[in-house]
DNA sequence: CTCCGAGTATTACATTTGTAAACAATGCGT
DNA sequence: ACGCATTGTTTACAAATGTAATACTCGGAG
């Protein structure tokens, strides 16, 4: 018998999950109807679709959650950050071909930014570029 | 009688319709065949897999073509920067709820970059914080 | 003028996503 | 103890996406 350790990457994070995820992040452990609270008016969604959301991210191993009465308090099973960093990867390298620069230039030029995000931003290159 | 001027945002690209895009801005007008000739090997994806991208992004308005014998020469219908806008919009908007100045420390400390991006960077900076 | 091959168009099918209703379980108030 | 309101589970269905085979068409070689 014979075992493989094979990288399954975690599939991916729709942009309506990404809602959610982010409340859970922010506000973990949570409720559905804390999510639904939060998520449900802006979108216009039904708190059946809210629901479905949070089934298909724990199917996805996004989230996990613990029983507390009649009702779940979901939490992440993945960190914002590592999550972050791969639909970073992807975004960057389906738009701007892996070009991490012009994607830079492009949200400098896009963005409006406060002068303390500006100079914050400039202390980390100035970081970068002295290392 | 009553018109309505209304902005129909153009449906989504997907990732692997973004690989066909990039290689149209970078050559157009093109044909098929160069389009799969770039991009099936990498992919594994066989011709018919791409032509198939190729018709449903003239079907979303995407592309547009003219005919030159048998063959179609291939054209964006879109240009880059305002695609690249769209998606770095949603992009930013979904994974990093819209604020810039995290998604850019993140790819900021997330790339490699040269001593003259840095410094092009800096630069533009420096230029906003001024304005 | 006919046939072939390259090219385009149509069809196929599984999976994912958006959106939600229907159904089931269960704790709480009376 | 019981029914209801709340919460979770299952099912539904259309559109988008990944992936590709098949069918059709037309221009150029013979």
């Amino acid at each position: 018998m014979e075992f493989k350790l094979i990288m399954v990457d975690r599939p991916e994070i729709s942009t309506s999950e990404w809602q959610v995820m982010n409340v859970v992040w922010n506000e973990q452990p949570v409720t559905a109807s804390e999510i639904i609270k939060r998520l449900a008016p802006q979108n216009n969604w039904t708190p059946a679709t809210v629901r479905t959301f949070l089934h298909r991210l724990v199917k996805k191993g996004a989230l996990s959650y613990e029983q507390d009465g009649n009702r779940y308090q979901y939490r992440a099973a993945v960190t914002k950050a590592t999550t972050i960093k791969h639909a970073s990867r992807s975004f960057l390298s389906s738009v701007f071909g892996g070009e991490s620069a012009p994607l830079l230039t492009h949200f400098v030029k896009a963005s409006k930014l406060s002068p303390e995000e500006i100079s914050e931003l400039r202390a980390l290159l100035e970081a970068k570029e002295s290392k």
